[in-house]
RNA sequence: GCGCCCGUAGCUCAGCCUGGAUAGAGCGUCAGACUCCGGAUCUGAAGGUCGCGCGUUCGAAUCGCGCCGGGCGCACCA
């Protein structure tokens, strides 16, 4: 509503400044800092002092002038019937405009039903997208647990995704899986080689059947394939250790090991190159651990070579199993799962370089440090200026592919870039990963079963089940933390380079600062968890500690969960008082909507340019500028509406809108109806500036403002019933657009009691 | 060395892209709140050379340049 009286006004005093002789001018209006300058505002007569040869203050008001015979003339039902006859001009050149409030407000009510009708009927079939955004985002290393630094990632990824559906845009959500990297082989090696007593520290925490005695290297394998049939890696209960868990502490133990014992390293080359050998498709997981117990197959041989590959393929799924679920808890979904395999496999990497060589893009090194390697060279680019080394190896002197390598042939078919000679596009094969459901916007997340499919990539491009397509969107972003920054500026000169300048321009890098540990949380890690992270004291005096995973320094995003939902459980027992028992179920799934309100909100409210230094106390904070501040506001808006209808007193907001149409609003509760109709704006601010900060903060000043008013304005216990339709109106129209932020835009969702 | 980011109240941070009207929150501190829709709330007080300097401008936290302090990049890791 706010957005169409703007656009009518600022075209409307475009015609005036043109008819005055300003040549194409470009109207911007505003909302004035305090109401009682007005609801809109026009600041632009200043920057055209200079052009015009006038004094802004009398631009300004021949503006005003101009425009008073056109507000005049126009039929009730247009837009700008809304505002008030008559603006003002003041201070320097300002225009100033005022809404009527009482028709504006109806306006609001009756555009809040249309809104609430849509959501009942359900999302709309998702359609084919001509003009469809992709977003990447989490694309976690599938060797361990997910930490708080990845739910940065997803969180900020997932709120772009929520506020560009949310414009009416067509998106498209990828998880990319490094199934193939040293990562993952690194847990391939430390599964088959580590020492049998540090394999049992790691295994038998989450494994109860691993036990101490003879056989651990042979019972860890089978409960892994055993657990991979029953699909009982990923466990939908929170509290329960999975096999990410494992991970997460096995991987320290392989990353010393190769320190302390150079030998060791060679089973890294060793299974890394398994790896990419791949094995049969028909190969099970079974069938691969059987040749990989002790003295069944020797390492070196053929059946070895392809069981480890089956076996790091087995590791990644499961991982990524692990990080669905916990993104999954946190309301975040995606559409396909590209698998770095399959870029290889299908041939991804062998197009790309193709394409780059007749480009003229890479070339050959014969001699120098680079001696046998393909590099791009990025000494003619100005972005690349003044670098010591503008070269970046694509191709290895063993002959494998980079990772950036492999990330230009992933981004040109994000980009709907890669062809084949005869000029088809280049593309996977798919196949269902899984079935998910979530039962609304900010709900958990389910796998197993549900009306979505979630779908993953294959090498064989014949593999297309009916709805799956994807890639070739008209943009794209890659949500990757700042320290990226380089590789994705190589990867976006290689798409330049290759002819495709305005696809270079569409490819944006999502960038954002790192998560990293507060000194004070590092101790508390440690004494809560009975470890030693051997810091040194110059690292404890710094504001910050960087996380490791090879460390294993770093916060578990299930294990903040975990901490986040007993400390809300704690919360809500004590404001229950003596006495009174809540159902179990109930108390969990509130304490779980609080704990997922409290920590998206902390990832949404910062800028993304600051480093996000975690602290417990801070994280668990649910009073102030927190999202369960947030969530009681709407609760408490709910609250007065079940209590409204009890008494016969709720009404409807069509006969609010009536009631309220004629009828002078004050100026607090106009305030934040005004407030409430500005957050479409809002969210333009924020995918534009690709910071979710203005609308964190635009929803705190909603809540804020409702809080306030709450105290001031009863309902239930009005004075009479204009004044009580008046606030109904008023707070109608806060619980729409509180709603609406909270579950649809920030994923946050709000229970109905807390 | 080159490049990017950060510096705003005691602490944690918005606001900067697109200059505008009195620079805002939260935490912490102090003082308060109705037998009345839930106190995860609200009211009030104290607290700011917006790192420093120069420039542009009618006007600068916001734009430009130069410093200072801190962080991160510049891999045959990802």
């Amino acid at each position: 509503m706010l957005e169409r009286v703007r656009n009518e006004l600022a075209a409307a005093i475009a015609v005036a400044l043109r008819e005055m002789g300003a040549e194409s001018p470009q109207v911007a209006l505003e909302v004035p800092p305090r109401r009682e300058l007005g609801d809109l505002a026009w600041a632009g007569a200043l920057p055209l002092a200079k052009g015009l040869r006038r004094a802004p203050r009398a631009i300004a008001e021949e503006v005003a002038r101009r425009l008073e015979g056109t507000l005049a003339a126009l039929p009730d039902e247009h837009p700008l019937a809304l505002l008030e006859p008559g603006c003002r001009v003041e201070g320097p050149g300002f225009v100033n405009f005022r809404l009527r409030r009482g028709p504006a407000l109806a306006g609001l009510l009756t555009e809040g039903l249309r809104k609430t009708d849509e959501l009942r009927r359900g999302p709309q079939a998702p359609s084919p997208e001509p003009q469809k955004v992709i977003i990447e985002h989490t694309n976690i290393n599938p060797n361990k647990a997910a930490h708080i630094g990845h739910l940065r990632n997803s969180v900020l990824g997932d709120t772009l995704v929520r506020c560009l559906r949310f414009l009416g845009r067509g998106v498209e959500v990828q998880n990319y899986v490094d199934d193939t990297g040293v990562q993952v082989a690194d847990i391939v090696v430390g599964l088959l080689y580590l020492p049998e007593d540090a394999l049992l520290a790691a295994a038998s925490p989450v494994w109860p059947e691993v036990e101490a005695g003879k056989g651990v290297r042979t019972r860890v394998l089978q409960a892994f394939a055993s657990r991979a049939a029953d699909r009982t890696l990923a466990s939908p209960e929170l509290a329960v250790a999975d096999f990410d868990d494992l991970c997460w502490d096995l991987y320290p133990r392989v990353t010393r090991r190769y320190e302390e014992d150079p030998e060791f390293a060679a089973h890294r080359s060793e299974v890394l190159h398994a790896v990419e050998g791949g094995f049969p498709p028909e190969l099970t997981l079974e069938e691969a651990v059987e040749p990989l117990r002790a003295g069944a197959a020797d390492p070196g041989t053929e059946p070895h070579r392809q069981a480890s590959a089956r076996l790091a393929a087995a590791v990644a799924e499961a991982n990524l199993y692990c990080h669905l679920a916990t993104m999954g808890r946190l309301g975040i979904a995606y559409d396909v799962l590209p698998h770095e395999s399959d870029i290889l496999h299908r041939g991804f990497w062998r197009r790309t370089f193709e394409l780059l060589q007749a480009a003229g893009a890479i070339r050959f090194e014969e001699e120098g440090k680079n001696a046998g390697c393909w590099v791009m060279s990025l000494a003619e680019s100005a972005e690349f200026a003044g670098m010591a080394d503008a070269d970046k190896i694509l191709v290895r002197s063993n002959g494998t592919v980079t990772y950036t390598g492999k990330d230009i042939a992933y981004q040109l078919w994000k980009l709907g870039l890669l062809r084949d000679p005869d000029g088809t596009l280049h593309d996977f094969g798919y196949r269902p990963f899984d079935r998910f459901g979530q039962a609304g916007p900010a709900s958990p997340v389910r796998y197993g079963a549900g009306e979505r499919t979630l779908f993953r990539t294959t090498a064989d491009p014949g593999e297309r089940p009916p709805g799956a397509s994807f890639g070739a969107g008209s943009r794209v972003f890659n949500v990757i933390d700042v320290r990226q920054s380089y590789p994705q500026k190589v990867v976006k000169e290689a798409i330049r380079v290759l002819g495709h300048p305005e696809a270079a321009e569409s490819s944006i890098h999502f960038a954002y600062e790192m998560v990293a540990l507060t000194p004070a949380a590092v101790r508390r890690l440690e004494e809560t968890q009975g470890l030693d992270f051997r810091l040194s004291p110059e690292d404890m005096g710094k504001p910050f500690i960087e996380m490791s995973g090879r460390r294993g320094i770093g916060v578990k995003a299930d294990a903040l969960l975990v901490t986040l939902i007993r400390e809300a459980e704690r919360a809500i027992a004590e404001r229950q008082g003596e006495g009174a028992t809540l159902a179990a179920e109930q108390l969990a799934g509130r304490a779980r909507a609080i704990a997922v309100g409290a920590l998206r909100y902390q990832m949404a409210r910062q800028g993304r340019n600051r480093v996000l230094a975690f602290d417990f106390d801070e994280a668990l904070a649910f009073e102030g500028d927190t999202g369960p501040y947030l969530q009681y506001s709407a609760v408490r808006a709910n609250k007065i509406f079940e209590k409204l209808a009890a008494q016969g007193l709720a009404g409807s907001a069509e006969q609010d809108a009536r009631a309220v149409a004629g009828v002078a609003v004050p100026d607090d509760l106009w305030e934040l109806a005004l407030a409430c109709s500005r957050t479409p704006e809002m969210v333009e601010k924020s995918v534009a500036s690709l910071e979710f900060s203005l609308l964190a903060g635009h929803a705190r000043d909603l809540a804020q403002s409702f809080h306030k008013l709450y105290h001031e304005h009863p309902v239930l216990h009005a004075e009479d019933e204009p004044t009580r339709a008046l606030r109904r109106a008023t707070f109608r129209v806060f619980a729409v657009a509180i709603t609406t932020i909270l579950e649809e835009l920030l994923g946050i969702p709000v229970p109905q009691e807390m």
